[in-house]
DNA sequence: GTCTATAGGGAGATAGAC
DNA sequence: GTCTATCTCCCTATAGAC
């Protein structure tokens, strides 16, 4: 879909197989969740690489390419949700993306987070299109047809609570259940009882 | 280069008991919020109270002075929900508890919020020990006698959804809409029903 | 209480050698 | 791809005048 390879390479500032690019990044997803974004600094994630900041600069042009390229595989994951969520009742899309969401914020704890917790993240991605095109997506899903205001407010409260995992209680056990817990809950706060008038 | 207006009104004409504390806190809270603990420098807070760095420095030590004050407000509200949650019954104690998040939260969003979210602060209160006190409070309060797994889970979710409310959409509408709409969410992600066996 | 001035350091970013 | 060296700017914090 989107590779860029067909072009010559001559001066292109890329690693081949972007292994050090790989690198890299996760080691700032590892410190922007520890420390923020604004509290990371180049050094800081060239010290942990073990190079110095000209490496970094390298291969990403600023610090902002390098907060961008952290949040894009997430963003990938976003529009997976979304894509895997085509067929069947509103209820059953709504379920899908509930899980998928629960297997996001557990796979990459942390890095998923910075997404919603960080303001400088936030932002820079306020203004860039593919991660609000997914969320508008999420949500449409997750709201279903003909949203009342209960459901959205409902949909503000779940949306914060998925990604805000951090260092809570209670998220320790077999991995198995901690995901039907999540998605148990996420469920439930989404789910508004008809009034039986 | 000094910009500003010298117009010497009588805005500001003096600050008795510790007025110009509480303008610089509520000031300073506001910048957290929009931009992060660490993308918040001590200059901008003063440009926003039209004041000198030197004049911040009169009041606070150090920024991290000016972080835990902040927070100050928050850990007391904190507390006197947990102090309301005394009498009735488990359910009755949490049904407090939960309203009174909720009002938490819609009082003072974005400053309540940055506790949770910020990175820096996170830090900070790691080692502050009344917030943890209240925080134990809280959750002890939340999850009643002999919680499930299954309800720390719950409650892990719920309590990043409640400070987590940012620019979501469907907060808009009448504030008492909103505010029984949350409730009402938080109350169902923590209320895990007894399997009918 | 507010100011000017400055110390001392770290930030992001660039140039050019190897 | 990585380095050294450097630029410029901003940061926290302090000293001392008014």
């Amino acid at each position: 879909m989107i590779v860029g390879m067909t072009t010559g390479t001559a001066t292109r500032p890329r690693t081949p197989r972007g292994q050090g690019r790989a690198r890299l990044l996760a080691a700032a997803g590892d410190l922007f969740a520890e420390q923020g974004v604004s509290g990371t600094s180049l050094q800081s994630i060239a010290d942990r690489l073990g190079v110095t900041k000209a490496a970094v600069y390298h291969q990403f042009a600023s610090k902002d390419e390098i907060v961008i390229a952290v949040a894009e595989p997430v963003i990938d994951r976003l529009r997976a949700i979304a894509d895997a969520a085509t067929s069947g009742s509103a209820e059953q899309k709504r379920a899908v993306v509930v899980e998928g969401l629960v297997d996001l914020a557990l796979a990459e704890r942390g890095t998923a987070a910075i997404l919603r917790r960080d303001p400088t993240m936030a932002q820079l991605l306020d203004s860039h299109a593919p991660y609000l095109e997914q969320i508008a997506r999420i949500n449409a899903l997750l709201l279903g047809p003909n949203p009342s205001a209960e459901q959205r407010i409902a949909l503000a409260f779940a949306g914060g609570g998925i990604m805000a995992l951090g260092a809570l209680p209670g998220l320790d056990g077999p991995p198995e259940d901690v995901r039907a817990g999540l998605v148990a809950a996420m469920t439930r706060a989404l789910t508004i009882e008809r009034d039986p008038s």
